[in-house]
DNA sequence: ACATTATATATCATAACGCGATATATGTCA
DNA sequence: TGACATATATCGCGTTATGATATATAATGT
């Protein structure tokens, strides 16, 4: 079934808007999805080195003076391919959960109708 | 960051619009979802039983000739206030994901890198 | 006659992954 | 002094998705 998990396709939609280091990123999804994503930062990390070792992100690291180094990842051509794909599968994905939520099933054996509109919406 | 699994919610939904047994639930969210969503069996009955311990759903043997006899799982009352949570739960979560996805942020938090930009407070 | 598919429930091993804790390092503020 | 913010990073724990397997009968296909 896969009701994936997909917190990638939320690190590269972060990335989408333009390069940003791996503390932004949390911040980035926390601030977009008003607190209701929370992704802890032993999770971002994995994700970040994995997706520079796929070749779907760049890393350079950036010196600061007061701060620590930060490294600062931007989205590669194939990275903006893959974020364009991990969206539509999440599409594709939430309205098939959308559609199992949904009270009417008149057609759910009768005949193949046209798809169906649940789109998801947001604010 | 919680992106739920939530296999349990899927089963509830099937639930919803009355008794069915555990090889019928798998069909109907395949057919609901048109195929997107597959659960496989290994999943299903673990959840149908752990559903049954929480007193969510209550199952009842049902006897068939030529057939394997098979177990009829139906909602309580405490069922069908937990499908509307999660249903309600998905929801905020969909919609998470998708302000994520969106390329409109007009009052994100700022990240400083490189270039300052600027931040349109609005009232 | 034999094999496959459908109905139907059930368990198991493995791998993947989310989650929280922890470590390291520096600067600021109370 | 202690807490908090910035910033990257790893690790163990427990949960869970996945696919394989087992059992049993009937219908259908070759």
């Amino acid at each position: 079934m896969r009701y994936k998990t997909d917190l990638e396709a939320m690190v590269l939609a972060a990335l989408g808007d333009g390069p940003a280091h791996g503390y932004g990123i949390v911040r980035t999804i926390r601030a977009r999805s008003e607190g209701v994503l929370k992704m802890g930062e032993g999770q971002l990390y994995p994700i970040l080195h994995r997706l520079e070792e796929e070749g779907l992100v760049g890393g350079d690291w950036e010196m600061q003076d007061g701060k620590p180094p930060r490294k600062v990842y931007t989205l590669t051509e194939a990275g903006h391919g893959a974020l364009e794909s991990r969206q539509r599968e999440w599409g594709a994905f939430a309205n098939a959960v959308a559609r199992v939520f949904s009270k009417k099933h008149e057609a759910e054996a009768a005949y193949d109708h046209g798809a169906p509109s649940l789109e998801v919406r947001h604010a």
